[in-house]
DNA sequence: GATTAGCACTCAACACTTTCGAGTGCTAAC
DNA sequence: GTTAGCACTCGAAAGTGTTGAGTGCTAATC
């Protein structure tokens, strides 16, 4: 039995127990729940190694050890088992996901929901668009009221953004229409972030009725938000953890989750269908500096970016989280064969 | 001094002593801040007259008296006295909604999060439109891929609503654009709710391409969901009162939050413009039976119907949060001179 | 007759002590 | 290297008094 292995083997199933218990673990729970060769003094001598290797804290002297955030890092990276989902959970994904839905804003809060129930964990789901990505495919302005027209844009990845503009002066329908098709073949393949200077550039060359409506089209593009959307779901279950029973953490982590600036830090910066495990400080909120953040970012085949982030205590089932977030990929990508957000059955 | 205007006197002195403490009022209490001239003995033999009466508890014999559902039903309808913002508060209040906004989930979310920063009770807004007072002003086919186009619906009121839709044959912009011209002419002034309908009828009077695509637009037009958006903020003020530092009962009260179906119910049922307190139990929603809730509805000229409401523990400041919902309503109603739910500075 | 002072009684909250048990570290024996 | 044994530590829980804010009742006072 080599002795490098087995220290590890302690260290694992402390980390295990105290995920499981949120109690500090001593040696003798080691000694009977999973080395069961061992005496509980053998153990004690491990962990007392362990300890000075800076893996555990002793919160005083009569209690048992705490993993650090060092332990965590290590059993992260290389102690997590893979831990499949049962078929029941993974169906109950596709179900819930499958629902036919239209509005980015539903499917987000349904999988908010889906997961955070899934996992105890609050969700918190975030979509963004990077812009470079998207370009034009179709222009259309329909009139609303009399000097006031709804510019539509198609993008090439479908989808659908809708400015309201109010013009100077009243145009007829049909050379609405008529403007709308000339844009659109000049301006097809257009990045979405350079049209407001397209369109100056446009109406530099054009008459004077018409480089103002042009002027006035491109007035409207200018500051398009990257960040569409962010919802959080299953807040509630923060409290069922016993290190949120002092109220008054639970609500500053509360009021973290209110805080647009924060979630979006917290769930931005990490790359593309790639799950991120963020450990304590290292998620770099300070509120939540003993809170884990799992994220993982999924591209919604229509251009949009949505990342899914599973708060919790640095406790945190990591194995399960990665599991459900990796399946939740899977599923997306599966669903997701459509152009403009709609998901499929 | 009329005795019967004395009782009340003193059981709005309790409430107000209870609404700002929490803590359960004796009659010493209310001799030395609220009635100097009456000693604690007569107090008390008023307490025991308004206990007798319904109007007080005792958590037991030796605690101070709490307001009891009466009471503050009492409370509410006849010794609530106005009690106006201060201008600072109303600069802030229009300031806020004044900045540029075009969703009505960003007005929601920014009108919850300022509501809730000033009252600190969590803030509920919920958006709807009823559906018959939607009328079709104009509509437009937009190609967006080979045989997909966005069917776009400009009601009366402004409020734009798009749907894609798959064709069974490819259809050329130009005949789009036709069609949409011929529809928009026969369909105008129809409630969106029958458009459906109507389609049909007119796919029949058809020929055969013709009706197979207006047939294929009538099949999107089937269930438009009334309420668009609910948007909860300050979740984090409830965990300032003293009433849910039991960390169950605060999670109980999260969880009901994250319900859809409870928020709706809890913000249905009031009429327009018209600001509705609930007290306890009377708000229908069983974990929320010792939480009172204060909703108001405005219109939001364009045909949108916004519902805010302000969840607090039964000794909410009620005054304060009509006051609040009082000003928000005047706020909105001052600046949405528009159409499209756009926010005009 | 309404008001009040006075008194006995109640009960939660707080501080204090004691006990208990789970834990550790160390040492000596296996 | 492993383990049994022992002294020691310390938080949690339970028990104990004390305090103070409260009540209800009665008798005296205005």
């Amino acid at each position: 039995m080599d002795m490098i292995d087995r220290k590890y083997r302690i260290l694992q199933a402390i980390i295990d127990d105290y995920i499981l218990t949120a109690l500090p673990v001593g040696s003798r729970t080691i000694s009977r729940k999973y080395e069961q060769r061992l005496s509980s003094a053998t153990i004690r001598n491990e962990m007392s190694d362990l300890e000075e290797l800076g893996y555990l804290d002793s919160p005083h002297t009569s209690a048992g050890r705490v993993p650090s955030y060092k332990a965590y890092r290590l059993y992260v990276d290389q102690m997590l088992q893979p831990l499949p989902l049962s078929v029941e959970e993974m169906a109950m994904l596709q179900k819930c996901l499958n629902s036919r839905m239209r509005q980015v804003e539903q499917i987000s809060a349904q999988l908010a929901s889906a997961v955070s129930g899934m996992t105890h964990y609050t969700t918190a789901v975030m979509t963004r668009t990077p812009r470079e990505d998207l370009r034009l495919s179709h222009l259309q302005l329909v009139p609303v009221a009399d000097r006031r027209v709804l510019l539509i844009l198609v993008t090439t990845t479908g989808t659908v953004r809708q400015t309201p503009v109010d013009l100077e002066m009243q145009v007829a329908p049909d050379v609405l229409y008529t403007v709308s098709r000339i844009l659109s073949s000049q301006l097809e393949g257009c990045p979405l972030s350079q049209l407001g200077t397209r369109l100056q550039e446009i109406a530099r060359r054009e008459s004077d009725e018409m480089a103002k409506l042009l002027g006035t089209l491109a007035g409207t593009q200018e500051d398009v938000p990257e960040v569409s959307s962010i919802v959080v779901g299953g807040r509630s279950n923060l409290l069922r953890f016993p290190e949120y029973s002092d109220v008054e953490k639970a609500r500053n982590l509360l009021s973290v989750l209110e805080t647009r600036d924060k979630l979006v830090s917290l769930l931005s910066g990490n790359g593309e269908m790639e799950i991120s495990v963020r450990i304590g400080p290292e998620n770099g909120v300070e509120e939540l500096k003993d809170c884990s953040v799992v994220t993982a970012s999924y591209r919604l085949g229509d251009g949009k970016v949505q990342t899914i982030g599973l708060i919790g205590p640095t406790r945190m089932q990591y194995g399960r989280a990665i599991s459900v977030l990796t399946q939740v990929g899977r599923t997306i990508c599966g669903l997701f064969s459509d152009q403009d957000g709609e998901l499929r059955p």
